[in-house]
RNA sequence: GCACAGGUGGGUGAGUGGUUAAAGCCAACAGACUGUAAAUCUGUCCCUCCUAGCGAGGUACGGAGGUUCGAAUCCUCCCCUGUGCA
């Protein structure tokens, strides 16, 4: 068995201690942090994203955290060419990567890659935009029946995406999966998840979103939506979307804090049945930053640098 | 006290005599997800039973009666809530 460099992935919902988890990893092993959050990427989002603090990025080199444009259209592609790099650098200066993932898609395309398949056009998605639905997806079961039949018709992004792919590259999209993947290769990958109880889980999203409004959320929407106007994705997500809805004064204060919460709960409930599904996952049902938790991670952790640095081929 | 308005399934809210276990929306629960993914979409959602179905039965529209072949819908009384007048 040769022994590859480990990589420590967390995965868990939103407010479920993974950023606390990943810091103490990163302390106790001299390890570097790689964010798979898709707006925690954008510079300028930080009260709503619930980045790490300024203290916190100090004690840990992060990575992919606030270094894009909000303006810039990053995709699940892009993402993982990026973390692949980053991983790669990472190895090369024989530090621990710990991934810490909240975005499904993210995560899998960097760890397992995408179907080579091309990347998004905006002329003709603006064209196939004005059809309504039920057309849409007449026209791909005319390029892709197998594709039609497992897309929801009313999953218009979805329709229009494999539409694109078919359109794109003369192929049936479906045939274009048959080629697989293109895996992330040269680690032992190492899934921790947290999967804390559900009402445990909401009463924290509830004081955290609440927080959230009380520490600048609003502000920091503003300020956002004078920088780049109120056109950009990131400003629709999760928190933003109603901070800028109470600024527009389309609800108040209340509402909007209610509507967030409600949100985020709705988000961690979908993000569990994505990470479900993730493969070789080793789950713990607490948060991250419970000592038990931390215990259970450094322990594990541990027992596998032991076993790689007594193999003959391991790497120091 | 009088006058209006109103009380519907976990919430909101349609429905004003019959294809109504009761629209829609939300929540909840389960699921999907291959370059917008903090997005987008799907299913279930009163109870029980089975041969698991556009199946059978039982409950249900504040409460109690009544009219009717048939009521969430009409009538009577009672109980609550809101608003206005006293």
């Amino acid at each position: 068995m040769a022994a590859e460099p480990l990589l420590i992935v967390i995965l868990g919902p939103t407010a479920s201690g993974k950023t606390n988890l990943s810091l103490h990893l990163a302390k106790r092993f001299g390890g570097e942090i790689v964010s798979c959050d898709s707006v925690a990427l954008y510079s300028g989002f930080e009260i709503g994203t619930a980045k790490p603090s300024i203290e916190e990025r100090g004690q840990a080199p992060h990575h992919l955290l606030d270094c894009f444009d909000p303006t810039e259209h990053v995709t699940a592609g892009e993402y993982a060419r990026e973390g692949r790099r980053v991983l790669s650098e990472i190895e090369s200066r024989g530090k621990l990567p710990i991934v810490v993932g909240g975005t499904g898609l993210y995560l899998r395309a960097l760890l397992e890659g995408l179907f080579p398949g091309p990347a998004r056009s905006e002329e003709l998605r603006e064209r196939l935009r004005e059809r309504n639905p039920g057309r849409l997806h007449r026209v791909l079961r005319k390029l892709d029946a197998n594709a039609a039949a497992n897309i929801h018709e009313n999953d218009t992004p979805k329709v229009i995406r494999a539409i694109e792919v078919c359109l794109a590259t003369r192929q049936k999209m479906t045939d274009l999966w048959k080629r697989g993947r293109d895996p992330l290769t040269g680690f032992r990958i190492v899934r921790l998840g947290l999967n804390p109880e559900r009402t445990l889980l909401y009463t924290r999203i509830n004081s955290r979103a609440l927080k959230m409004f009380e520490t600048g959320l609003i502000e920091e929407t503003r300020t956002l939506i004078e920088k780049y106007g109120t056109g950009i994705w990131p400003l629709s997500s999760l928190g933003y979307k109603q901070a800028a809805q109470l600024i527009r004064g389309e609800m108040t204060l209340n509402e909007a804090i209610a509507a967030a919460q409600q949100a985020h709960r709705n988000y961690a409930k979908r993000q569990m049945t994505w990470f479900r599904r993730e493969p070789d996952v080793k789950w713990i049902h607490s948060f991250g930053d419970e000592l038990k938790v931390r215990d259970w991670a450094e322990d594990i952790v541990q027992r596998l640098r032991a076993v790689m640095t007594s193999s003959p081929f391991g790497i120091s």
